[in-house]
DNA sequence: GAATGATATTCTGTATATTGAATGGCGACA
DNA sequence: TGTCGCCATTCAATATACAGAATATCATTC
């Protein structure tokens, strides 16, 4: 009893067991695994990682490579995602005119500080999604459209935690799950959260990852509620010191709030 | 009874009949609506639009909200894709060579002869995925990466049937099903066929879109069975014939073999 | 403000998707 | 070449996802 599970397992578990449709659930979990899957996988080593029972995940993979979205090689029997998700991603792009708008934005703040910068969507509480990239000349750290994170950590959680009017007790149970470099308390955590709505944005220094600054800043989709996607600056920290943090924290906020205009939001005034 | 069924709803029902996991068909022409849609969609909607029971739709759409792939609006009750379709889609490209690959040899030939110039990748019988794209000067024609087409339809459904080796029933009905600007008869389409086999290429000249000539390669992955992708070039017939066709196909021929050797594939010698 | 029409959502019995065991098939290794 | 062990696949019993009716909620019109 009580052996640890994986933690892949462990959500799916849960997501299937209140779910009215866990078939979908756990297509789901099957397209996520494959998705990071450096190489083709067999029935059952899908099955295994995913704690399910191999003939549900036979039944499973076959609806998703009928709908074309996972790809199955009849000689070594094994399973790969399809192209079929590139046509749903191009459904959702067409939607969306975030990262065509905040694009020209990233490439300047890239430019003239020689930063890495993202645009990213906020999804909750739950994860937040990298949708355009800017890399700076000697690019030295990089992140790829598609990349997902957990919507608490490093600078943009403080954002969304600044900004987002969630309960203390929901923050503090997704707040400990967080895997840090060099994690802060939680009320270390809380006091940094304050003085980003006085600020406007968010700095996460080291403790994400060691020796990288993150700053990230807010950006509404419509007036009220909580911000839909923020601006993100990564750099070493010796380089943005060099760089002039203070005048990259001006840029960043100003193109936070043209970003936000273009949306057709609108900044609050904390 | 026999009431006249929209295609969607018609092949959905199929898909859901015979599959022991009809959720995830379900799922996927969700999906693949909400992707089609210019705009949000209420449940009652999608679920006429698919023919399926409301409450069976509602149970659809909580589930796909739970895995971040569809986001749902509280004070509309709407429904559009989120992004999480977008993290598929960067797994899917991690493990693809084929657009980096081609994508110089796209821009090679839309920038020489100003054409338009695609990737495809080719799934089974059924689809075709635009994957790379290339516009030239005056991009009169474009299609956007993740756009599908019949397989069967075009340049490149000749190349599929060509060097396909698919049995002539299957072929028949499928070809029966495709829209043509202007159709040629299953003979005529057998005999061009032919020649695509003989030639090395196919060409569709205004068949599919009239006044607009379609060429296509093929390049296989590997030594033996089917093409897996094609280089296909658009563009409107005067157009092409001002450009020098014959030097184009050369080109394009060219460009296909040495795709295929870079994907570690062999053109055959028919 | 009442009534109407449309929508989303909950509820319940039943057809069926899911499960775990049994079978079939393939490659490794001796 | 035969045996073993793993993997994919089928099979049969049953827990449950689903369809349809009933209810709740919301706009819209008079």
């Amino acid at each position: 009893m009580a052996t640890k599970l994986p933690s892949a397992e462990r959500e799916l578990a849960k997501a299937v067991q209140d779910s009215k449709a866990p078939a979908i659930s756990r297509a789901a979990a099957v397209l996520r695994l494959l998705g990071k899957s450096d190489n083709p996988l067999g029935l059952n080593t899908i099955a295994r990682e995913l704690g399910l029972n191999p003939s549900t995940c036979l039944y499973v993979l076959r609806a998703l490579a009928a709908e074309e979205l996972v790809a199955f090689d009849p000689d070594t029997k094994r399973y790969t995602l399809e192209a079929g998700v590139l046509t749903l991603a191009r459904g959702w792009l067409r939607r969306n005119r975030f990262a065509d708008l905040a694009q020209p934005a990233l490439d300047r703040l890239a430019a003239q500080f020689n930063v890495t910068v993202l645009g990213v969507q906020i999804v909750g509480l739950d994860h937040i999604v990298v949708i355009a990239t800017s890399a700076g000349r000697d690019f030295q750290l990089s992140a790829q459209v598609g990349s997902r994170f957990p919507a608490l950590i490093s600078a943009t959680g403080r954002c969304i935690a600044a900004f987002g009017d969630w309960p203390a007790a929901e923050l503090e149970t997704r707040f400990a799950t967080l895997r840090w470099d060099e994690p802060p308390s939680f009320a270390d955590w809380q006091t940094q959260v304050a003085e980003t709505r006085s600020r406007g944005f968010a700095i996460d220094e080291g403790h994400y990852i060691t020796g990288v600054t993150v700053l990230a800043a807010p950006i509404w989709k419509s007036a009220g509620g909580a911000p839909s996607h923020a601006l993100v600056v990564i750099g070493l920290a010796s380089a943005l010191r060099r760089a002039g943090q203070a005048e990259l924290q001006d840029a960043l906020l100003t193109a936070a709030r043209g970003s936000t205009q273009q949306m057709g939001g609108e900044t609050p005034g904390f």
